[in-house]
DNA sequence: AACTATTTATAAGA
DNA sequence: TTCTTATAAATAGTT
Protein backbone atom coordinates (compact mmCIF):
# COMPACT_ATOMS: atom_id res chain seq x y z
CA UNK A 1 0.00 0.00 0.00
CA UNK A 2 1.08 3.19 -0.78
CA UNK A 3 4.53 2.52 -1.91
CA UNK A 4 6.35 6.08 -3.05
CA UNK A 5 4.30 9.07 -3.46
CA UNK A 6 1.19 9.53 -5.35
CA UNK A 7 1.88 10.76 -8.48
CA UNK A 8 -1.01 13.60 -9.12
CA UNK A 9 -2.36 12.75 -12.68
CA UNK A 10 -6.20 12.08 -13.85
CA UNK A 11 -7.01 8.63 -12.49
CA UNK A 12 -8.83 6.35 -15.36
CA UNK A 13 -10.53 3.83 -13.40
CA UNK A 14 -14.02 5.10 -12.49
CA UNK A 15 -14.32 3.26 -9.33
CA UNK A 16 -11.26 4.50 -8.04
CA UNK A 17 -11.53 7.88 -9.04
CA UNK A 18 -14.88 8.32 -7.27
CA UNK A 19 -13.88 6.96 -4.36
CA UNK A 20 -10.88 9.40 -4.68
CA UNK A 21 -13.06 12.04 -4.97
CA UNK A 22 -15.13 11.35 -1.95
CA UNK A 23 -12.20 11.46 0.24
CA UNK A 24 -10.36 14.04 -1.23
CA UNK A 25 -13.59 16.38 -1.27
CA UNK A 26 -14.12 16.17 2.19
CA UNK A 27 -10.69 16.68 3.39
CA UNK A 28 -10.84 19.94 0.96
CA UNK A 29 -13.92 21.11 2.32
CA UNK A 30 -12.76 20.03 5.89
CA UNK A 31 -9.79 21.92 5.96
CA UNK A 32 -11.66 25.09 4.24
CA UNK A 33 -13.94 25.29 7.64
CA UNK A 34 -10.53 24.72 9.61
CA UNK A 35 -8.50 27.86 8.19
CA UNK A 36 -11.91 29.77 8.06
CA UNK A 37 -12.32 29.24 11.83
CA UNK A 38 -8.63 28.85 12.76
CA UNK A 39 -7.63 32.32 10.49
CA UNK A 40 -11.30 34.07 10.93
CA UNK A 41 -11.10 34.49 7.60
CA UNK A 42 -13.76 34.12 4.46
CA UNK A 43 -13.49 31.06 2.49
CA UNK A 44 -15.58 29.52 -0.37
CA UNK A 45 -15.11 26.54 -2.34
CA UNK A 46 -17.10 24.95 -4.78
CA UNK A 47 -16.55 21.28 -5.99
CA UNK A 48 -18.40 19.48 -8.44
CA UNK A 49 -18.46 15.54 -8.52
CA UNK A 50 -17.18 13.13 -11.60
CA UNK A 51 -21.05 13.29 -12.08
CA UNK A 52 -21.75 17.03 -11.82
CA UNK A 53 -23.16 17.31 -8.40
CA UNK A 54 -21.83 20.18 -6.64
CA UNK A 55 -20.57 20.54 -3.69
CA UNK A 56 -19.76 24.07 -1.76
CA UNK A 57 -18.71 25.22 1.16
CA UNK A 58 -18.53 29.15 2.62
CA UNK A 59 -17.82 30.36 5.53
CA UNK A 60 -18.74 34.20 5.45
CA UNK A 61 -19.04 34.45 2.28
CA UNK A 62 -23.52 34.47 2.69
CA UNK A 63 -22.53 36.52 5.92
CA UNK A 64 -23.67 39.60 3.83
CA UNK A 65 -26.81 37.10 2.87
CA UNK A 66 -27.50 35.76 5.71
CA UNK A 67 -27.30 38.68 8.69
CA UNK A 68 -30.27 39.87 5.92
CA UNK A 69 -32.21 37.09 5.93
CA UNK A 70 -31.59 37.54 10.23
CA UNK A 71 -32.91 41.17 9.95
CA UNK A 72 -29.51 41.73 11.68
CA UNK A 73 -27.88 44.77 10.36
CA UNK A 74 -24.53 43.67 8.01
CA UNK A 75 -21.30 43.74 10.07
CA UNK A 76 -19.18 46.53 9.49
CA UNK A 77 -17.26 45.92 6.52
CA UNK A 78 -13.60 47.29 7.40
CA UNK A 79 -13.14 44.86 9.71
CA UNK A 80 -8.80 45.12 9.90
CA UNK A 81 -8.60 43.73 13.20
CA UNK A 82 -10.49 40.42 12.40
CA UNK A 83 -10.85 39.63 15.65
CA UNK A 84 -14.63 40.39 15.97
CA UNK A 85 -15.51 37.79 18.62
CA UNK A 86 -14.83 40.45 21.17
CA UNK A 87 -18.39 40.06 22.00
CA UNK A 88 -20.42 42.94 19.92
CA UNK A 89 -22.85 41.51 16.80
CA UNK A 90 -22.23 37.54 16.57
CA UNK A 91 -21.65 36.06 13.22
CA UNK A 92 -24.49 33.81 12.69
CA UNK A 93 -22.55 31.67 10.11
CA UNK A 94 -19.15 32.04 11.68
CA UNK A 95 -20.67 30.50 14.83
CA UNK A 96 -22.32 27.82 13.18
CA UNK A 97 -18.70 26.58 11.55
CA UNK A 98 -17.59 27.17 15.06
CA UNK A 99 -20.33 24.87 16.28
CA UNK A 100 -19.80 22.67 13.20
CA UNK A 101 -16.48 21.89 14.03
CA UNK A 102 -16.70 21.22 17.58
CA UNK A 103 -19.41 18.51 16.64
CA UNK A 104 -16.57 16.89 14.11
CA UNK A 105 -14.14 17.51 17.13
CA UNK A 106 -16.49 16.01 19.72
CA UNK A 107 -17.92 13.31 17.39
CA UNK A 108 -14.03 11.75 16.87
CA UNK A 109 -13.64 11.94 20.06
CA UNK A 110 -17.05 9.56 20.97
CA UNK A 111 -15.86 7.30 17.92
CA UNK A 112 -12.62 6.83 19.40
CA UNK A 113 -14.47 6.33 22.93
CA UNK A 114 -17.09 3.67 21.21
CA UNK A 115 -13.69 1.83 20.23
CA UNK A 116 -11.68 1.58 22.65
CA UNK A 117 -14.46 0.44 24.71
CA UNK A 118 -16.21 -0.91 22.45
CA UNK A 119 -17.00 -3.83 24.85
CA UNK A 120 -18.51 -1.31 27.33
CA UNK A 121 -21.34 -2.93 28.28
CA UNK A 122 -24.36 -5.24 27.19
CA UNK A 123 -27.91 -4.73 28.49
CA UNK A 124 -29.72 -8.15 28.59
CA UNK A 125 -30.59 -8.39 24.96
CA UNK A 126 -27.01 -8.74 24.01
CA UNK A 127 -27.62 -4.90 22.62
CA UNK A 128 -24.20 -2.38 23.06
CA UNK A 129 -24.92 0.16 25.80
CA UNK A 130 -22.90 3.14 27.07
CA UNK A 131 -23.46 5.60 29.46
CA UNK A 132 -25.13 8.90 27.35
CA UNK A 133 -23.77 11.66 30.18
CA UNK A 134 -22.05 13.35 27.69
CA UNK A 135 -23.78 11.98 24.79
CA UNK A 136 -27.47 14.05 25.57
CA UNK A 137 -24.68 17.48 25.90
CA UNK A 138 -23.45 16.27 22.11
CA UNK A 139 -27.31 16.07 20.72
CA UNK A 140 -27.88 19.18 22.00
CA UNK A 141 -25.48 20.84 20.53
CA UNK A 142 -26.21 19.46 16.67
CA UNK A 143 -29.52 20.18 17.55
CA UNK A 144 -28.99 23.84 17.86
CA UNK A 145 -26.64 24.54 15.02
CA UNK A 146 -29.02 21.59 13.16
CA UNK A 147 -32.19 23.90 14.10
CA UNK A 148 -30.33 27.38 13.26
CA UNK A 149 -29.23 25.43 9.84
CA UNK A 150 -33.15 24.64 9.02
CA UNK A 151 -34.20 27.87 9.82
CA UNK A 152 -31.78 29.58 7.80
CA UNK A 153 -31.76 27.51 4.98
CA UNK A 154 -35.56 27.70 5.10
CA UNK A 155 -35.39 31.71 4.82
CA UNK A 156 -32.68 31.66 2.11
CA UNK A 157 -34.57 29.43 -0.34
CA UNK A 158 -37.89 30.90 0.56
CA UNK A 159 -36.73 34.10 -0.21
CA UNK A 160 -35.28 32.76 -3.40
CA UNK A 161 -38.19 32.08 -4.57
CA UNK A 162 -40.06 35.10 -3.57
CA UNK A 163 -37.37 36.97 -5.80
CA UNK A 164 -37.41 34.54 -8.33
CA UNK A 165 -40.95 33.79 -9.05
CA UNK A 166 -42.77 36.30 -7.20
CA UNK A 167 -44.51 36.03 -4.39
CA UNK A 168 -47.27 34.55 -5.72
CA UNK A 169 -44.88 31.25 -5.98
CA UNK A 170 -45.24 31.22 -2.09
CA UNK A 171 -47.68 28.08 -1.51
CA UNK A 172 -46.27 25.62 -3.99
CA UNK A 173 -42.51 25.50 -3.86
CA UNK A 174 -42.82 21.95 -4.86
CA UNK A 175 -39.04 20.96 -5.29
CA UNK A 176 -37.19 22.75 -2.61
CA UNK A 177 -38.85 23.88 0.65
CA UNK A 178 -40.23 20.48 0.50
CA UNK A 179 -38.79 18.85 3.73
CA UNK A 180 -40.08 15.93 2.69
CA UNK A 181 -36.64 14.05 1.93
CA UNK A 182 -35.56 15.34 5.33
CA UNK A 183 -37.46 14.08 7.79
CA UNK A 184 -34.97 15.43 10.05
CA UNK A 185 -37.98 17.45 11.88
CA UNK A 186 -35.74 19.58 14.76
CA UNK A 187 -36.76 21.77 17.39
CA UNK A 188 -36.40 19.39 20.17
CA UNK A 189 -39.09 16.70 18.74
CA UNK A 190 -38.37 13.92 17.15
CA UNK A 191 -35.04 13.95 15.09
CA UNK A 192 -35.01 10.61 13.37
CA UNK A 193 -37.15 9.18 10.57
CA UNK A 194 -37.77 6.31 12.79
CA UNK A 195 -37.80 3.67 10.59
CA UNK B 1 6.18 21.20 19.00
CA UNK B 2 3.20 19.49 18.17
CA UNK B 3 2.32 17.80 21.06
CA UNK B 4 -1.06 17.01 21.07
CA UNK B 5 -3.72 16.82 18.46
CA UNK B 6 -4.68 20.72 17.02
CA UNK B 7 -8.24 22.24 17.97
CA UNK B 8 -9.38 24.19 15.98
CA UNK B 9 -10.52 27.61 17.05
CA UNK B 10 -9.21 31.28 16.22
CA UNK B 11 -6.03 31.59 16.35
CA UNK B 12 -5.96 34.96 19.09
CA UNK B 13 -2.26 35.69 18.03
CA UNK B 14 -1.82 37.86 14.71
CA UNK B 15 1.20 36.55 13.74
CA UNK B 16 0.73 32.60 14.58
CA UNK B 17 -2.86 33.41 12.52
CA UNK B 18 -1.13 34.59 9.37
CA UNK B 19 1.34 32.00 9.64
CA UNK B 20 -1.09 29.16 10.16
CA UNK B 21 -3.19 31.12 7.16
CA UNK B 22 -0.11 31.33 4.97
CA UNK B 23 0.38 27.42 5.45
CA UNK B 24 -2.81 26.19 5.45
CA UNK B 25 -3.80 28.56 2.27
CA UNK B 26 -1.21 26.59 0.46
CA UNK B 27 -2.56 23.51 1.32
CA UNK B 28 -6.06 23.71 0.23
CA UNK B 29 -5.13 25.13 -2.75
CA UNK B 30 -2.96 22.55 -3.17
CA UNK B 31 -5.44 19.82 -2.72
CA UNK B 32 -8.08 21.39 -4.36
CA UNK B 33 -5.51 21.47 -7.60
CA UNK B 34 -4.47 18.19 -6.61
CA UNK B 35 -8.31 17.13 -6.37
CA UNK B 36 -9.33 18.77 -10.01
CA UNK B 37 -6.45 16.71 -11.99
CA UNK B 38 -7.16 13.19 -9.81
CA UNK B 39 -10.60 13.14 -10.44
CA UNK B 40 -10.99 15.79 -13.90
CA UNK B 41 -13.97 17.69 -11.74
CA UNK B 42 -14.12 21.67 -11.59
CA UNK B 43 -12.93 23.31 -8.25
CA UNK B 44 -13.03 27.07 -7.31
CA UNK B 45 -11.77 27.79 -3.93
CA UNK B 46 -11.72 31.84 -2.59
CA UNK B 47 -9.93 32.90 0.27
CA UNK B 48 -9.49 35.84 2.09
CA UNK B 49 -6.33 36.87 3.97
CA UNK B 50 -6.95 38.30 7.25
CA UNK B 51 -5.52 41.32 6.23
CA UNK B 52 -8.12 41.21 3.26
CA UNK B 53 -6.64 40.10 0.29
CA UNK B 54 -8.27 37.69 -1.80
CA UNK B 55 -6.69 34.58 -3.18
CA UNK B 56 -8.40 32.40 -5.32
CA UNK B 57 -8.01 29.09 -7.59
CA UNK B 58 -10.44 27.24 -10.35
CA UNK B 59 -10.11 24.69 -12.17
CA UNK B 60 -11.54 26.15 -15.34
CA UNK B 61 -12.16 29.27 -13.25
CA UNK B 62 -13.92 30.25 -10.60
CA UNK B 63 -15.85 32.34 -12.48
CA UNK B 64 -16.70 29.49 -15.08
CA UNK B 65 -18.02 27.24 -11.78
CA UNK B 66 -19.62 30.03 -10.67
CA UNK B 67 -21.70 30.35 -13.95
CA UNK B 68 -21.96 26.53 -13.54
CA UNK B 69 -23.78 26.95 -10.25
CA UNK B 70 -26.21 29.49 -11.67
CA UNK B 71 -26.97 27.91 -14.71
CA UNK B 72 -25.32 30.82 -17.02
CA UNK B 73 -23.68 30.43 -20.60
CA UNK B 74 -19.78 30.60 -20.28
CA UNK B 75 -18.20 33.73 -21.29
CA UNK B 76 -15.83 32.24 -23.71
CA UNK B 77 -16.79 28.78 -25.18
CA UNK B 78 -13.42 27.67 -24.62
CA UNK B 79 -13.64 24.35 -24.89
CA UNK B 80 -17.17 22.72 -25.99
CA UNK B 81 -16.44 19.66 -23.75
CA UNK B 82 -19.65 17.48 -23.25
CA UNK B 83 -20.27 18.07 -19.76
CA UNK B 84 -22.95 20.13 -20.06
CA UNK B 85 -23.88 19.85 -23.40
CA UNK B 86 -26.33 17.27 -23.43
CA UNK B 87 -29.05 19.77 -23.75
CA UNK B 88 -30.59 22.76 -22.35
CA UNK B 89 -28.72 24.71 -19.41
CA UNK B 90 -28.54 23.57 -16.02
CA UNK B 91 -30.00 25.60 -13.41
CA UNK B 92 -29.62 26.36 -10.21
CA UNK B 93 -33.25 24.57 -9.40
CA UNK B 94 -31.81 21.01 -11.03
CA UNK B 95 -28.84 21.75 -8.41
CA UNK B 96 -30.23 21.90 -5.80
CA UNK B 97 -32.64 19.31 -6.44
CA UNK B 98 -30.00 16.78 -7.06
CA UNK B 99 -27.98 18.04 -3.87
CA UNK B 100 -31.68 16.86 -2.05
CA UNK B 101 -31.82 14.06 -3.46
CA UNK B 102 -28.22 13.52 -2.32
CA UNK B 103 -29.24 14.26 0.86
CA UNK B 104 -32.31 11.70 1.03
CA UNK B 105 -30.17 8.82 -0.26
CA UNK B 106 -27.69 9.75 2.67
CA UNK B 107 -30.64 9.61 5.40
CA UNK B 108 -31.61 6.96 3.60
CA UNK B 109 -28.32 5.23 4.21
CA UNK B 110 -28.68 5.95 7.45
CA UNK B 111 -31.62 5.25 8.71
CA UNK B 112 -31.06 1.54 7.20
CA UNK B 113 -27.86 1.33 9.52
CA UNK B 114 -30.31 2.64 12.22
CA UNK B 115 -32.98 -0.67 11.81
CA UNK B 116 -32.50 -1.63 15.48
CA UNK B 117 -34.76 -0.52 18.08
CA UNK B 118 -33.48 0.80 20.71
CA UNK B 119 -34.82 1.24 24.43
CA UNK B 120 -33.71 3.24 26.94
CA UNK B 121 -32.39 1.74 29.93
CA UNK B 122 -30.61 2.56 33.56
CA UNK B 123 -27.33 1.07 34.71
CA UNK B 124 -27.05 0.09 38.41
CA UNK B 125 -25.74 3.60 38.76
CA UNK B 126 -28.61 5.02 38.27
CA UNK B 127 -27.66 7.26 35.19
CA UNK B 128 -29.66 6.90 32.33
CA UNK B 129 -28.35 4.90 29.59
CA UNK B 130 -29.20 3.97 25.95
CA UNK B 131 -28.14 1.86 22.98
CA UNK B 132 -25.08 3.75 21.79
CA UNK B 133 -26.33 2.28 18.31
CA UNK B 134 -28.59 4.84 17.41
CA UNK B 135 -26.69 7.86 19.29
CA UNK B 136 -23.79 7.19 16.74
CA UNK B 137 -26.12 6.80 13.65
CA UNK B 138 -27.88 9.57 14.92
CA UNK B 139 -24.80 11.70 15.23
CA UNK B 140 -23.87 10.67 11.72
CA UNK B 141 -26.97 11.61 10.70
CA UNK B 142 -27.31 14.95 11.64
CA UNK B 143 -23.02 15.31 10.70
CA UNK B 144 -23.36 14.52 6.78
CA UNK B 145 -27.24 16.65 7.01
CA UNK B 146 -25.81 19.67 8.80
CA UNK B 147 -22.85 19.40 6.04
CA UNK B 148 -25.23 19.31 2.99
CA UNK B 149 -26.90 22.13 4.31
CA UNK B 150 -24.61 24.26 4.59
CA UNK B 151 -23.29 23.42 1.18
CA UNK B 152 -27.15 24.20 0.47
CA UNK B 153 -27.28 27.23 2.14
CA UNK B 154 -24.69 28.65 0.50
CA UNK B 155 -25.52 27.90 -2.84
CA UNK B 156 -29.15 29.06 -1.93
CA UNK B 157 -28.02 32.24 -0.59
CA UNK B 158 -25.62 32.79 -3.75
CA UNK B 159 -28.27 32.49 -6.23
CA UNK B 160 -30.37 34.72 -3.68
CA UNK B 161 -27.99 37.51 -4.19
CA UNK B 162 -27.61 37.40 -8.00
CA UNK B 163 -31.04 37.24 -8.45
CA UNK B 164 -31.54 40.18 -6.20
CA UNK B 165 -29.10 41.77 -7.63
CA UNK B 166 -27.98 41.17 -11.28
CA UNK B 167 -25.50 39.43 -12.47
CA UNK B 168 -23.24 42.47 -12.27
CA UNK B 169 -23.30 42.06 -8.82
CA UNK B 170 -21.06 39.31 -9.05
CA UNK B 171 -18.49 40.89 -11.31
CA UNK B 172 -17.88 43.98 -8.83
CA UNK B 173 -15.62 42.20 -7.18
CA UNK B 174 -12.23 42.13 -8.85
CA UNK B 175 -10.40 40.19 -6.42
CA UNK B 176 -12.29 36.90 -6.62
CA UNK B 177 -10.93 35.95 -9.98
CA UNK B 178 -7.59 36.72 -9.17
CA UNK B 179 -5.88 33.73 -10.02
CA UNK B 180 -2.59 35.40 -7.45
CA UNK B 181 -1.36 32.47 -5.12
CA UNK B 182 -1.70 29.45 -7.53
CA UNK B 183 -0.75 29.56 -10.91
CA UNK B 184 -1.61 26.37 -11.55
CA UNK B 185 -3.68 26.83 -14.80
CA UNK B 186 -4.95 23.36 -15.65
CA UNK B 187 -6.69 21.89 -18.62
CA UNK B 188 -4.94 18.74 -19.17
CA UNK B 189 -2.46 20.47 -20.16
CA UNK B 190 0.62 21.18 -17.56
CA UNK B 191 -0.37 20.87 -14.28
CA UNK B 192 1.76 21.16 -11.31
CA UNK B 193 4.50 23.77 -11.49
CA UNK B 194 7.26 20.89 -11.29
CA UNK B 195 8.98 21.12 -8.20
C1' DA C 1 -15.98 0.11 5.11
C1' DA C 2 -11.87 -0.98 7.77
C1' DC C 3 -6.93 -1.37 7.80
C1' DT C 4 -2.02 0.07 6.83
C1' DA C 5 2.42 1.64 5.04
C1' DT C 6 3.78 5.76 3.61
C1' DT C 7 3.54 10.45 2.54
C1' DT C 8 1.82 15.12 3.90
C1' DA C 9 0.58 18.51 6.84
C1' DT C 10 1.06 21.00 11.04
C1' DA C 11 2.56 24.09 14.95
C1' DA C 12 6.04 25.44 17.60
C1' DG C 13 10.94 26.43 18.18
C1' DA C 14 15.20 28.01 16.44
C1' DT D 1 11.01 34.68 7.32
C1' DT D 2 12.67 30.11 6.57
C1' DC D 3 14.13 25.75 8.42
C1' DT D 4 13.60 21.89 11.53
C1' DT D 5 11.06 18.45 13.95
C1' DA D 6 7.76 15.77 16.65
C1' DT D 7 3.36 14.53 15.99
C1' DA D 8 -1.06 14.26 13.64
C1' DA D 9 -3.61 13.73 9.40
C1' DA D 10 -4.23 12.10 4.81
C1' DT D 11 -3.68 8.86 1.18
C1' DA D 12 -4.00 4.76 -2.04
C1' DG D 13 -4.23 0.31 -2.13
C1' DT D 14 -5.63 -3.89 -0.05
C1' DT D 15 -8.74 -6.87 2.53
Amino acid sequence: MRRGKVKIKPILDARARDVCFSKRRQVVMKKANELSILCGVDVAVVVYSPAGKPYSFGSPSSQAITHRLLGMAPSNPTMGDGSNGSGGETNILHELNLKYQQIQQENEVENKKNKTSQQAVNNEHGEHVRLDSDVNVLELHELEAFDSKLNIIDEAVHLYHVVKNGKQALEPQPEINMPTTLQLTFNGQRIAPSP
